[in-house]
DNA sequence: CGGCTTCCCATTGACGCCCATATGGTCCCA
DNA sequence: TGGGACCATATGGGCGTCAATGGGAAGCCG
């Protein structure tokens, strides 16, 4: 396990990119409910020294944001800019912090799957983790492919475009 | 006063997001009209030694607001910003001081929801608990999923424009 | 005296913690 | 170069603990 860690770390100082979310993977979610975390999420997390998960709805598409604690500071950062008793921090914080959940892993590195991600996401018997540089995101599958190939037709007529 | 906010970010330090109101959750009411107050937002009361909750109506939106003694003060302070006489000033201390209401748990850390709570709110039978970073809310559920929806859908078109 | 509230205890269902198994991949050695 | 041992990950399941809920009994104020 040290080993393991110790190792990515150095990696990550050699190569650059270990220390960041990337790529993804799809994992079956079992009868209880629970689903692992791809290990080379895990080891992100680990050299992070990140334990606690927070948890929110993307604000555009039907995925779920995971990250540290880190990512629900830099919401609250947007927030704190505003008047805090305008309507407007009023219904940021309502969805970030009645909307976000906070979550932890097991000894094995699984979470679990609650109806709050089932429902906004519409997963249900298997789960895509899709690496975000800083976080990382659970999608139902097939909705990740569609997503990701609509954003390549899109990106690909924004390439041709000189920016 | 800064001993106190020293040790807010220690613990934040330590505890990371476990130490704010954060989350969603719906209970049920039970025949004696009690709701229990769920465990992590318990939690968080124990950590911060609040044993008198104080509730007020929110501004904006149909929810009770629930808070420490520091919830009070908060709103007092920013009635004092204002000019005291003020029609802004008077309405929100009608609000704050005349619509609040002290309350305290019971052993199992539940609350009896009064008639106040139900007919603004418009609870009956269930009840969800919506975190607020340093205080949390009571709502009735549909009405939270409403207004979370209706918050992401503006806020979408906001995100979309750089910060 | 009656309704309402507060304290206390019982139940049960969910979640966390633990251990076991399988499967795929890698490395080593013949 | 092919076989085999080894390892890490993903997955399945048992079990204990705690939280949510229900209900009874005693206390308080009308």
């Amino acid at each position: 396990m040290w080993g393991v860690f110790s190792l990515c770390v150095m990696m990550g100082r050699v190569f650059g990119v270990m220390n960041r979310f990337l790529s993804n993977a799809t994992n079956r979610i079992d009868a209880k409910g629970r689903v692992s975390v791809p290990a080379p999420f895990r080891a992100v997390l680990a050299q992070r020294n990140i334990q606690e998960l927070y948890c929110l709805q993307d604000l555009v598409f039907p995925a779920v944001s995971v990250g540290g604690p880190d990512l629900l500071e830099r919401y609250e950062r947007q927030i704190a800019q505003a008047d805090p008793f305008s309507p407007e921090a009023n219904a940021m914080s309502l969805l970030v912090h009645g909307g976000g959940v906070y979550m932890r892993l097991d000894a094995e590195g699984r979470l679990m799957v609650t109806d709050f991600i089932r429902d906004f996401a519409g997963i249900t018997t298997e789960i895509t983790f899709v690496g975000r540089s800083d976080h990382f995101q659970l999608w139902q599958p097939q909705a990740f492919h569609e997503a990701q190939t609509a954003a390549r037709a899109g990106r690909a007529t924004f390439a041709a475009r000189p920016a």
